[in-house]
DNA sequence: AGTATATGTCAGTGTTGTTGACATTCCAAG
DNA sequence: CTTGGAATGTCAACAACACTGACATATACT
């Protein structure tokens, strides 16, 4: 380890992509990267009164319409409070709509106002844009990887959130 | 874009992967793993009086040693009140030296102290320790194309304050 | 001497997250 | 039918972290 290097040369195999090193620019290149892929759709919402966690909210509305506010939470890993700040606006400003549970009445399920859908349009647009260059930039090859490597990085809950939404693919 | 394809079956090459579905995809898989990616560390910052922005510093001062506030400034991408309020507690609480420059009278050059080092080793250890699970999971062929997809996902100065710390590896 | 740069600081504000406490509504089990 | 618990909503307080704007200081460059 005081080499900069936890697992080489070992099997027989090539482990030198596991060096602290490879590791460290790996790090790196999540927290850049990460910045990218909020960089526009922040600069969207900064004009308006909104923020990330909006247009977060929006998205995975947008994602399973009708969802409930429990399972929005589930996915948004925040607490009921937080949400709920964000929530309420966007009801107050006719972007989102919420609608009592015909079986169960305690639950409210959450839907995009036209209003709504085009601001999850304009996001979701710019960002996709970004996500687009990137993928075409990079190849198929290279997306398949980038999307392993992300669900292997996932938390257990995260990633039955992220296949769970993934496979109910349009 | 109605049947969420933007791009398919073109110039002979198969563009699948840049369908509507497959950048939402990509975006929920970036979302997600980002939350992993920072789960470890937030876990040990929380029982600390520290945040995320005590642990960007302590890594990109640790990485890049007698670096200016300046040029730490450029980035982390804040604004030098935010950070100067990370430093000053870093400093008050003994983690960061600050130096005034030799050359430059005006510049001051950061420095973990030892007990910073400490700090900055348990936190990359147990975000290495995930990162190198996930790479160790997804395979060196993987490992590459998500290296190769998040540089091009970079605005222009991230990939190259992350280039330029990439290339000064140890 | 005058301008520009690097840094630090104060005051105010906004978004997003947290805990804790409490009310309401309603399903379900006893 | 009553009671316990689950789902939801609300209020209050607070902390982390970002922002803007203004200003101070020391230093460097021209």
């Amino acid at each position: 380890m005081a080499d900069g290097r936890t697992a080489s040369a070992q099997s027989g195999e090539n482990l030198l992509f596991l060096t602290d090193e490879q590791l460290r620019q790996g790090i790196e290149a999540m927290f850049f990267a990460y910045r990218g892929f909020t960089a526009d759709p922040d600069r969207i919402l900064s004009d308006l009164a909104y923020g990330r966690a909006h247009h977060r909210a929006v998205h995975f509305i947008n994602r399973a319409p009708g969802t409930t506010v429990n399972n929005l939470l589930n996915i948004l890993g925040v607490t009921k409070q937080s949400l709920n700040r964000v929530l309420r606006t966007l009801i107050e400003d006719g972007l989102v709509e919420s609608k009592v549970g015909k079986v169960d009445k305690r639950e409210r399920h959450l839907f995009l106002t036209e209003e709504g859908q085009a601001l999850e349009q304009k996001l979701s647009n710019a960002q996709r844009a970004r996500m687009r260059m990137a993928f075409r930039d990079a190849g198929p090859e290279a997306v398949a990887g980038f999307r392993t490597v992300l669900e292997a990085m996932m938390d257990g809950d995260m990633r039955f959130a992220y296949t769970r939404l993934r496979d109910s693919g349009t």
